[in-house]
DNA sequence: CCCAAATACATCGAACCGATAGGTATTGCC
DNA sequence: GGCAATACCTATCGGTTCGATGTATTTGGG
């Protein structure tokens, strides 16, 4: 069965249905940093999302189980099975490799973050850094 | 000619060369708010966001000139060509429907970015909030 | 004891988006 | 003339998320 948003929340006004605004990459940053701080099945963790975000952020099965599969390919991830009551979960853990990578992604986060919250606000300091920096000329 | 980022930086370690993450909309919300604030033509645009970015957030013309054609496509976004010493300049101008747009495009930024910090810095407090206002239970 | 709901795993394709790479043409400077 | 910078544009590619769909087991209400 499909995971409908909370009810307050107004449906995407675009009848848009796939890759929405500002999400590209945060499925995978967000699995991360929650397998981090505790191993976790695939069922646990898209609970785990929703809830931790609020309810902001829902990714479905149908997003979160391919990720998984294609971290534990990269290496980021390992998997145990773990038989509990005649049924079978796959329980996640991140690596050595999964937590550089982390790491990594959540410093382009803040970089981008930062960025789009400079341009947001109009801020020159931006600039003003950047030519300290000698980034730009 | 592409535009290459600054040198300190590291290129994504995995080679990829689309759809880098976390950019997923960030073009069309930074476009909306740069012309919202002055008309632009496409090259003035390109530069705008580099500088204004700190470098940060390049977006070259293969991104930015198809971008403005769709948002003019969708009426967001209105042009006029301005001939500049023999050469003409296709001028950009947000439209009403645009600047509704974009104050949606910013409030949606800032509840996904607003989610994300939550989670990365293991936040309790969202799901205090959430609580409160019966978004879960 | 039956049935609905929740739990738990998984795959696939549609639709979309950004960026590379390519192209055309003019202007200004040395 | 040669070259960089200006100015515009498109085709195409790879990568991403998510809804739809399917299977199977456990739990709890009546």
């Amino acid at each position: 069965m499909a995971y409908l948003k909370p009810p307050g929340n107004l449906r995407r006004m675009s009848n848009r249905r796939t890759n929405p605004d500002f999400l590209n990459g945060v499925p995978e940053l967000v699995v991360l940093e929650l397998l981090s701080r505790r191993a976790m099945y695939g069922y646990e963790l898209v609970q785990a999302i929703r809830e931790r975000s609020g309810g902001e952020l829902t990714f479905g099965e149908g997003a979160v189980y391919p990720l998984l599969h294609k971290l534990e390919e990269r290496g980021h991830l390992a998997s145990r099975r773990v038989p509990v009551g005649g049924r079978s979960r796959v329980v996640y853990r991140v690596t050595r490799p999964g937590k550089k990578r982390l790491a990594e992604t959540v410093g382009e986060w803040r970089r981008i973050a930062a960025s789009v919250q400079d341009i947001l606000q109009g801020g020159e300091h931006a600039i003003a850094k950047a030519l300290a920096e000698g980034r730009i000329r």
